[in-house]
DNA sequence: ACCCACATTGACGTTTACGTAAACGTTAAC
DNA sequence: GTTAACGTTTACGTAAACGTCAATGTGGGT
């Protein structure tokens, strides 16, 4: 089994399909890319969160699976929980025939972007307070350069 | 019917802003504000995040120590862990005397705001796919709309 | 034939961030 | 005086998200 190891060029998770799309995973290679243990993918399927194909027992993963996960891990950086995200993850796969289920999806997507937009006001508020650090250590630390020259 | 008999200072709405930097404010008081429970707060203090004054046994949080635990809880909703938070809040009260300690600062603030902005990517991405959802389950519900004649 | 690297399923251990209950003291109301 | 609403410490319980064995199987290289 010859594997080579993709660069992480994870930009758009999702709407971004990999350039081999026939292209199957061992459990070990998805592992090394994403930088977590194989432990933690089987705990993920466990989770309802991935479900790969099986040969006997093993699990084959496709280039759907390997973008599923990543956009798993985005959403763990973005401090979703696991059960969070299994809900975000089932919003793209409801069922979309139903104009009532338009409708449902409609409503809790929405609901869903006024949490990120709060989360992103945090983010912003957060950002500049350090920016803030950054400017006034730097202002001091020129201060300081010009008095003693050096230390 | 009676309510809670409060303080000289009424406390009413949820502003955000310290009105009187003197006022003092119970644990129950904060722990309503922020929605939390009194356990949390203690486990906080617990945790060398909060040192609020003590009246024999009684804790008394200043206004100051409000606006931390404000700050403590946007650190929680950015998805940061306590341990970091602390390490965060750590990087406001350094000892910022030493020329050393002012490039220590800047160096390891910077590390941080880049962490910040590789979030706010990650961020921005996952706005961008909810927003193309529902986009395009309203164009879909259009549609639908048009074809029945409902609505 | 044997080792190595990979795979599997349990099952128990660990860390984080609290919840919950016990047992107790203080102040204020009824 | 009892109840209620606060406050305290100590301590065990718990859910989430894995880590870490153990025991076992499998296919490839030398």
């Amino acid at each position: 089994m010859t594997f080579r190891i993709m660069p992480v060029t994870a930009t758009s998770a999702v709407s971004s399909e990999p350039r081999d799309p026939l292209r199957i995973y061992s459990i070990a290679e998805l592992a090394r890319e994403f930088a977590i243990t194989a432990r933690t993918i089987r705990f993920y399927e466990d989770e309802g969160l991935i479900k790969p194909r099986r040969q006997g027992l093993t699990r084959l993963y496709s280039a759907g699976d390997r973008t599923r996960l990543g956009w798993i891990l985005r959403g763990k950086r973005l401090g979703f929980s696991l059960a969070e995200i299994k809900e975000l993850l089932d919003l793209y796969q409801v069922d979309r025939t139903g104009v009532s289920q338009l409708r449902e999806l409609q409503r809790r997507s929405r609901l869903h972007i006024e949490d990120l937009q709060r989360r992103r006001s945090d983010l912003d508020a957060h950002i500049k307070e350090f920016e803030d650090v950054e400017i006034q250590v730097a202002a001091e630390l020129k201060k300081r350069g010009a008095e003693t020259g050096n230390d």
